[in-house]
DNA sequence: TTAGTTAAGGATAATTTTTATCCCTTGAGA
DNA sequence: TCTCAAGGGATAAAAATTATCCTTAACTAA
């Protein structure tokens, strides 16, 4: 995955830091800002909690990044792909991407209502 | 609607306070905690933010109320009711539920996955 | 009813999470 | 290269949530 590209293609500065933060969350998948942090500090010994804050929230302005909010759970983090499902193992909490079709869910949602439909989440 | 009984079948003893929240939540709608502060402060002067935080966590572990989150939003808090959608108004922010059936998705989902699934959220 | 037990409430401190600030450095286009 | 806005690091500040301690109130069973 070319990251430098996704980031030019966002308006965002390409930078090492980022590279870094995209690249581990293609490889660990839905991740949260702890996890990531951590992470990253073995390749980034200096960098900042602060950095990683304001690099994920300029992501997500920019749609690189999605934002995962579960109930009872810290937010997690996955770079953008088509929408889909996620599942989570109730027994060892492991998150599972699950690719379905929810155009159909979409359009159901768009015929009962009043509203007019552009993304789900 | 019924609070006290509510209350009961869930375990969890009845107080004024308690009863006060779920009367607020059935009125508004979709609530977050700064939001039922504010307006509970009126009838009980001197409530706690503790005592929301609390009630609110034990509410949620009976499943009593739901914790609906969302990227961007506070947690918001609704009575518990059948599975449904939840649409957001991108100009004015309005939280709108829509009774729809979710049953397909999860079935579909269900065939898709080696999961069993159990809820939707 | 009432006495006893347990959980809830209130006040506040502590923790956790997130954002803001300041200053120096770096990336990207001219 | 040079310039300059944006990004990074350190840290403080703010916001959100949880923990603690003690008092009070709700439920249970006699």
């Amino acid at each position: 995955m070319n990251y430098e590209l996704l980031l030019r293609e966002h308006n965002l500065k390409v930078t090492p830091q980022r590279i870094a933060i995209l690249s581990l969350m293609q490889e660990i998948g839905h991740v949260d800002v702890e996890e990531l942090y951590s992470s990253i500090k073995k390749e980034f010994l200096s960098i900042s909690l602060a950095t990683m804050y304001k690099n994920i929230n300029s992501m997500i302005k920019t749609k690189l990044i999605e934002e995962i909010k579960i109930p009872g759970q810290k937010p997690k983090y996955e770079i953008t792909k088509a929408p889909h499902v996620h599942l989570l193992c109730t027994e060892c909490k492991e998150f599972v991407d699950l690719e379905l079709n929810v155009e159909g869910l979409l359009s159901a949602a768009s015929d009962k209502s009043s509203y007019k439909l552009y993304e789900s989440n």
